[in-house]
DNA sequence: GTGAAAGCGCTAACAT
DNA sequence: ATGTTAGCGCTTTCAC
């Protein structure tokens, strides 16, 4: 059996299929009696609208896309990136939206242009863009294309619109405040040194701030985002002269600093305070338990559709959001 | 400036609208003078498909779904579903599909119904449903509604069509072969003991056969799946008659395992071996790193695109496929 | 209140 | 080899 069409319920109900269209749309001027009986014929041929059609006559597109942006084939596997999308689904459902789903690499510009051609083609109305660490080059290029975007998770300064982005700043200065108040007074920071469009400048600069504000010593060595890195810096610190607190600008550098404590027997907290950021699920699974600062990611995500889709309705640029973080104090530190 | 139409390029391009489709879709009978022009007429005016009308016109739709089915909350942050779903994406981008994205939750129907709808609405025209321990009857449902789907990385003895999934019991018969080697002779293993349409009961099964075949001692305890059942479990089983090897049905479990171990100063792997399934990122990050059971999931989810846009194409069932695993010694056992 | 006509952008079938 | 006609399923406009 094929799809039933909106003139075969017209035919079933004995009545136009523009007034079925009326019913099925909530236009006024319908006699009760003939709504009735066209519900009736709707249930009965278990009738649904073809999007396509709709689409077509509306030139009105009921489908979103999320964009995922991985600087590395590291971050594919974000364990934050499921609670992420699956808000994204939740808020457009609520609306009526559909999400699809990109993936860009910096490395393979056809991902970008795969992005671009599904926006022209109009399989997708707009995207969430989740960066991260985009270049402000990569993100204007995607302006260009006259595609209604949010940028998730990350912002450039010159733009602070249709934006959704945690403060980081704040959960830096906190996260210092905390160490300081453990009676640390010599924190090392693990940072990509050399990324400028990253979220971790901010990370970067404010540690700078806090802990001279605060009269503490601080150092900033270089890491790249990986386990690995974290594990080589932590090392290279703790062979020479040893800081009493390592933060890392992200739980998986965390991580490997905590493996670099262990294999050269300093105690962690005793001698040693780590910290992460992101509170990834492994945090909990470490030992000890890491302290971190967690991002609110789903009020984050469910923002950011929101956002998209005010854009796309009215037109107009949405303010950016900046989301408070949370420390969230466990066994590491 | 609107969208140009198809229309639009034939004007300009001085020929009829018929012509123009006759370029874009590579149909003969063209000249390679009139088709330049065409051509060029498309890239001036930037020309792009509307796919909406197109799959009107064609009645073919080229969006596929990937359906994300969850038992508990705790799996959406399973780090490995952004490989299977970007491995989803790119083999859809192969053959000119794109992905959407839904949740299914057990204790909510209504997610269910919306992805009814979606395909009844002719939003997308079949889907990938990652079930992992979906129960029949829901699996079933879905079947009656007439979309073509593929079952990813579980399946049911009576339908072994349309279906991918990993060889479970020679991973667990692999696993259970390496203890004993390792001189481990009371092994057990933690696994949820009530959960019939789980791909767990595999794992169960073949434990209890191999170590019966190997002639080593054998028990089973229950778990959930989760990081505090496997600690309950292996606190329980290491503070009584303890084994020398724990094997947990998942990464997670074994990661509890390791805290009771650690908690109760018991040395791993000296003392006791304790392994995992999944190889979830995080094995890399506990101490000691965790010895698993691999499961090859960007190939199963290639293999499942393939097979469902197969099954969506010819309208024939494909046979099912099983991929090995693959044994994963790190330092726990 | 309801029906008839037109057309969204595209392709298949037929004409030339 | 190219142009013309028709219609996919729907909503909007305008009669009645």
């Amino acid at each position: 059996m094929s799809q039933a069409t909106l003139k075969d319920v017209a035919v079933h109900a004995g009545v136009s299929h523009q007034t079925v269209s009326n019913v099925l749309n909530d236009h006024p001027h319908v006699r009760p009696a003939t709504r009735q009986r066209v519900l009736k014929a709707v249930a009965e041929l278990d009738y649904h609208p073809n999007v396509a059609a709709k689409a077509l006559r509306e030139a009105r597109i009921t489908a979103l896309c999320c964009a995922f942006y991985n600087h590395d084939a590291d971050q594919i596997a974000d364990p934050y990136r499921n609670l992420i999308q699956s808000s994204f689904v939740a808020e457009a459902d609520l609306r009526g939206y559909t999400m699809n789903v990109a993936f860009l690499l910096g490395e393979q510009p056809e991902t970008f242009d795969r992005l671009r051609q599904r926006f022209l083609q109009r399989q997708m109305g707009g995207s969430v863009i989740v960066g991260q660490n985009m270049t402000a080059q990569q993100w204007r290029t995607t302006r260009e294309w006259g595609m209604s975007s949010v940028m998730f998770d990350q912002h450039f300064d010159d733009t602070l619109v249709n934006t959704v982005f945690a403060d980081y700043r704040g959960g830096m200065r906190e996260l210092v405040a905390h160490h300081a108040a453990q009676g640390r007074r010599d924190l090392a920071l693990i940072i990509p040194l050399a990324d400028p469009g990253s979220s971790g400048v901010e990370r970067h600069e404010q540690f700078l701030a806090s802990v001279q504000e605060l009269g503490l010593r601080g150092r900033v060595v270089n890491g790249d985002w990986s386990f690995d890195s974290g594990e080589r810096a932590a090392r290279t610190l703790l062979q020479g002269d040893a800081p009493d607190a390592i933060l890392a600008g992200n739980d998986r550098m965390a991580a490997g600093a905590l493996l670099a404590a262990h294999q050269l027997g300093i105690d962690v907290p005793g001698t040693l305070a780590i910290s992460g950021f992101d509170d990834f699920e492994f945090t909990l699974y470490t030992t000890p338990r890491l302290t971190t600062v967690r991002v609110p990611h789903e009020a984050m995500a469910r923002a950011a559709v929101q956002d998209l889709l005010n854009l796309i309705e009215t037109g107009e640029d949405q303010p950016a959001r900046c989301f408070p973080t949370e420390l969230v104090v466990r066994d590491s530190s």
